[in-house]
Formats: structure tokens, C-alpha cells, sequence
DNA sequence: CTGTTAGCGCCTTCAC
DNA sequence: GTGAAGGCGCTAACAG
């Protein structure tokens, strides 16, 4: 394995020079510039990212800690935040928290070791320890005092959901959310129910409800069990909006004419055809975008925004009128 | 940020003693342990992984790349291929390929550069450039003449679902499934298919159909408007199922009254709860720790099977009688 | 068992 | 524009 030691002594120059003609800080002349590059083929050098990472202080990687990456929205978020770093020379790092919040501490230890240069955290935890000064952005949390985040409008546009479910006339609207360990900005979806009930003079039937992923078709049962009236249903994912379809349909209720149903996500689409679900679709490759432009202002100590929306909009499938 | 220097001078030994202490090769007496424990602690100290790195010349990191993460099969192997590197205190980097085969030979790239001890390959193209020697294994596909792989018994499993359906009364069974370009494991599937026919004196009404994910739905349209009279169908994958499923409803045909359908993967449940799929459950969890298991005895000059084969099996649904 | 020393491969002064 | 030298933080080999 060829060194830039090699090159230099092939090209008959310094290192130095060697060094300025591969990483481009610093000029050379075209004649030293030439014999480098030669030597370089000649070789087959490549440089040590290692030796790089040490010098430098730097690993040119980023981390991203999703709670489970068998799940369609972290998926999906992965894949767009792998396209981004991708683009910019960035390796990424994924990491199953699994929810559990010492392998999320982990993730911190990762920074101070040098192993990656910044964190892109979803967690359903609180980390109120978190030095304001990591370079870490979250999405959707709020995960520390000055951690930066990136979320979809969710209040506005689970507002919209509901409104458009009464609009196509439901009158007993109901709705049932994944209960969040943390203060996050998806509790917005189910507040944004219960206001827009309000405001309507209509009687609130929510259920935070505290379960697992794999969960959802247990949790709707009983829902739909306990409230066998209703005729519209506001689901704070996708998933929970499915099992809500087919738990209807067990019960023989026909999707929309007996209930309609809107979901939070719009990510069930790809592997699943069907139900094609009326839901609010955020725009997860934006969101990615957004969190990974966060994340490298932070590192070069730029500029950034403390909290970025990006909005979603409602997506009408056929669990609607 | 401290160093190893400042943790040998806090606790009054020299570097190679609290060096030893660290990275416990060698022995240290128990009174300068403690001191350096102590010191550790004190001085917050964490091993910085690059100056590790390049001493050792790994970087204590994995590769993994697919042709895309959004895909529930590729999302669960990689879950489980984390979780066995995560136990071993191995990173794991994911790359999507994207089917590029330009994105793949610069993984190989990155093994020369330092920047990875070893990758685990999920392709479509071959690389018959790979040399036989760099730490590589792959899973389903033969991807160069000696590079190792794990795969599921495709072949016999894939002979179970056919038989499956003609046991349960299928009388025109037809079969869809991917077309690979390059020699894979998963080409064993329509061959048990069509050797299952033969055999039974049926004809074979086989397509191997060139598309992309997500054009499964009018690859199996298209097949279910060419073939109406077939009472049975092995896809070779669950996506197809799928597709199969809410196709044959829109022509009017019940399922499995009409249709019985089998598929292959056995990674839909988690976020299609409908239909139960009749379907060849592949044991990722053990796909993806033999992969790791083979993959780490590469890196180690240990032995290791050039090819290993992992029980799938039929697991019966509700799209078969 | 211990401290010192010499690199791992690269980048960055610093004189020339 | 250039080469030599020092050092990033750590480990391994050596002599004590």
C-alpha cells in the first residue's frame, strides 16, 4: 500500500508538495503537479482517510440514531439523508437506538471519541444533558434546551386532516395517537384534534395510547371497540390509519361509506397499495435535506435556524368521502 | 479534550502503562490501574478512534450496501446486521447502491482507502473485476468467482410453495418473478417453479419480468390479464404477492377462492397487516449474522464457508386455501 | 511490571 | 514554489 511518502520519492519532490498536490491546499507548479498525478497512477495511491482523520480532527462521517430502521418513515428518512451526505463526501453511520436511551448516550461518546463528526437524532427520549454544543440536529423533538430541530408543520396540517374529514361529513370524529416519551412536536397532531373539535362544538374523543411499533392493530381494536359510533377517525400515523382500515373492515364497517379515516406520514404508499390512505404527507426527502444543512452549519460554525419547518399537505386517498 | 499523555501524567506512570491499562494487552499492576482509573475519570478521558485507527490499521467499521434501503427486506437485514456489529463494538456504514454499479466500485474504494474493514454486498450487477483476497461477502448473489455468500434455500423452498398450491387444488398455476442481472441464488425460485411443473406434466406459465421496485403493480396486471384462467400463483416476492392480491380483486376474483397466492420473503407482515400472505419466510436475523460471522473470519484470516445456505420455510397465510 | 521511544500516514508550519 | 521537520493520539517493541 503506497504512502504519500512513495509518491513524493516517485515524483522526485517532497512530501510537502506531494501533500498540497493531493488535498489542494496550497499551490504547486504544473511541472511538480504533473509528476505527482503520474506517480500517483503509477502507484495506485490512494490517501489514508485514517491518517487524514487523525491530522485533521475530522472522520468525515455523520451518525443518525433512528429508534428502529424497520419502519417505513425512518427508512425512508435514512435513505434521503444518505443521498445528501452522499453528495458532499459524508459517510453515514445508522445506528438502532431501539428506543433505548443508553444507546443513545452512546451516540454522544461517539462524538468525543472522534468517531463522527455530527448526529442526526429521532428519539422518543429526553436527553436534557446534551452539551448545547455538539453538533447535533433532531427531527420532529425537542430533545434538549438549544438542539436544533427540523419538523413538518404538524398542527396546521393535522388541523386540515380533521377539517377535511368533517367536511366531508363526518360527525363523530374520533382519533388515536402513539403517546410520546419527550416533548415533540408530534403531539401537535392530536392537539391540533382536539382544538379543531373544540372550536366545531364537538364532542373530543382522543386516545393517547402507549404502545410498541406492532402494536397499532391491538390498539385500534379496542379503539374502535370502545367508540363503535364514530364515523371519522383522525390516526397519528399511517400504520395506526391501516390497522384502523382493517380492523373497520373486520367489524364490518364499510372504508369511507361507514368511517373515514386519515392518516399522519405518507410513507405506507410504496409497500403497500392498499389501502390507498387519505393522510397528510410530509416531505421527508426536504426534511432529511433540511437536517443534514443544519447539521454541517453547525459543524463549520455558520449560521443556522433553531427550528425549521417544513410543511406537509393532505394527501386525499380513498379511506375518504 | 484530553489525551493519553495527560492521563499517564495525572496518575504518575508513563503512556505505555496507561496505554496497556486502556487497551488491556499487557499487564498492569493493580496500584497503577487504580491510578489511571482514576485519572480517566477525572480528566474525563475517551481514546481518540482515528489516532487508534491508524495505528491499527482498521478503522472498526463495516459496510453494508444495498441497492436501496427503502425496501422491507433490505431495511431488516440491515437491522440485523447492525445489531451483530453493534455487539462486537463494529460501526456499521450503509450505502445505497441505487442499483449503480458506479456507487458499488467505490466501496471497493473505500476498503484500500482504510475507510472500511469489510463490506457486505447485496447487488444486482457483477463485479468481476473484485479482488478474490479483499474482505468481502454477499448475500444472495454470486458477485466474483470466490467471494463467499450466504443465501436461503431457494430452491427446495421455493419448490415447497409450489407444491403447496397444487396440494391445495391449484390445477393452473402460474409464476412472476424478477429478472436479476446477474447470477443470483433468487433465479433458483422460478427454477423450482418450473422444474415443479414439469414434473407434475403441467405447463409452465412463467414470467421473468424486467422492472424496478415499485412497478410491481403493473407487472402483475399486466400477467393476470394475459393469464385469467390461472387458479394459483408462486411470485417471487412478496411485493408481487401483494400486487397479485389487490390485482386479482380488481378483475372480480376472490382470494383464495379464485386465486390462491404464494410469495417469497416473508417481510411484509410488519407494516401490511393485509392480506396474510401465504409466503417463504427467509430467516433474515440468521442471513445477516452469517454474513457478519463470515464476514469477521475474512477479516481475520480465519476459516470460513465459501457458500452457506439458511433454511427459509412456507409459512401459511390466508391467500391459499 | 514499567517508562521511553519510534512510528502509523498525513498535513502544516517554517525557513529557504 | 519548495523540502524538511514536527506532531495529531495511540500502540508496540524495547530495554530496564
Amino acid at each position: 500500500m503506497a504512502t504519500i511518502k512513495d509518491v513524493a520519492k516517485e515524483a522526485g519532490v517532497g512530501v510537502g508538495t506531494a501533500s498540497r498536490a493531493l488535498s489542494g491546499n496550497g499551490s504547486v507548479s504544473d511541472d511538480a503537479r504533473k509528476r505527482i498525478d503520474a506517480a500517483v497512477k503509477k502507484l495506485n495511491f490512494v490517501p489514508n482517510q485514517s491518517a487524514r482523520n487523525l491530522k485533521n480532527q475530522t472522520c468525515a462521517t455523520m451518525a443518525i440514531s433512528v429508534p428502529t430502521i424497520r419502519h417505513p418513515f425512518f427508512a425512508k428518512i435514512i435513505y434521503y439523508v444518505e443521498e445528501c451526505l452522499s453528495r458532499r463526501g459524508v459517510r453515514m453511520l445508522v445506528v438502532n437506538s431501539q428506543d433505548k436511551k443508553s444507546k443513545e448516550s452512546e451516540m454522544l461518546e461517539m462524538i468525543r471519541q472522534a468517531r463522527v463528526d455530527g448526529i442526526i437524532f429521532i428519539t422518543h427520549h429526553a436527553h436534557d444533558s446534551i452539551d448545547e454544543n455538539l453538533p447535533i440536529v433532531s427531527v420532529d423533538r425537542h430533545i434538549g434546551g438549544k438542539v436544533p430541530f427540523v419538523t413538518s408543520n404538524n398542527y396546521e396540517a393535522s388541523r386540515e386532516a380533521v377539517e377535511y374529514l368533517l367536511s366531508r361529513g363526518a360527525k363523530r370524529v374520533g382519533c388515536v395517537c402513539g403517546k410520546t416519551a419527550v416533548e415533540s412536536e408530534v403531539q401537535l397532531r392530536y392537539k391540533a384534534y382536539d382544538d379543531c373539535m373544540r372550536e366545531h362544538g364537538l364532542p373530543s374523543r382522543l386516545e393517547v395510547a402507549d404502545f410498541k411499533h406492532g402494536d397499532e392493530m391491538e390498539v385500534m381494536r379496542e379503539y374502535l371497540q370502545n367508540n363503535p359510533d364514530i364515523d371519522g377517525l383522525f390516526a397519528g400515523s399511517d400504520m395506526l390509519a391501516n390497522a384502523a382500515y382493517y380492523n373497520a373492515l373486520l367489524l364490518g364497517k364499510r372504508v369511507p361509506e361507514d368511517l373515514q379515516i386519515a392518516g399522519f406520514d405518507g410513507v405506507m404508499d410504496e409497500w403497500c397499495p392498499h389501502p390507498k390512505l387519505t393522510t397528510v404527507q410530509q416531505d421527508i426527502e426536504a426534511l432529511a435535506a433540511t437536517a443534514v444543512d443544519v447539521l454541517f452549519a453547525r459543524v463549520r460554525g455558520e449560521e443556522y435556524e433553531h427550528k425549521t419547518v417544513i410543511k406537509a399537505k393532505l394527501k386525499i386517498g380513498e379511506t375518504t368521502k
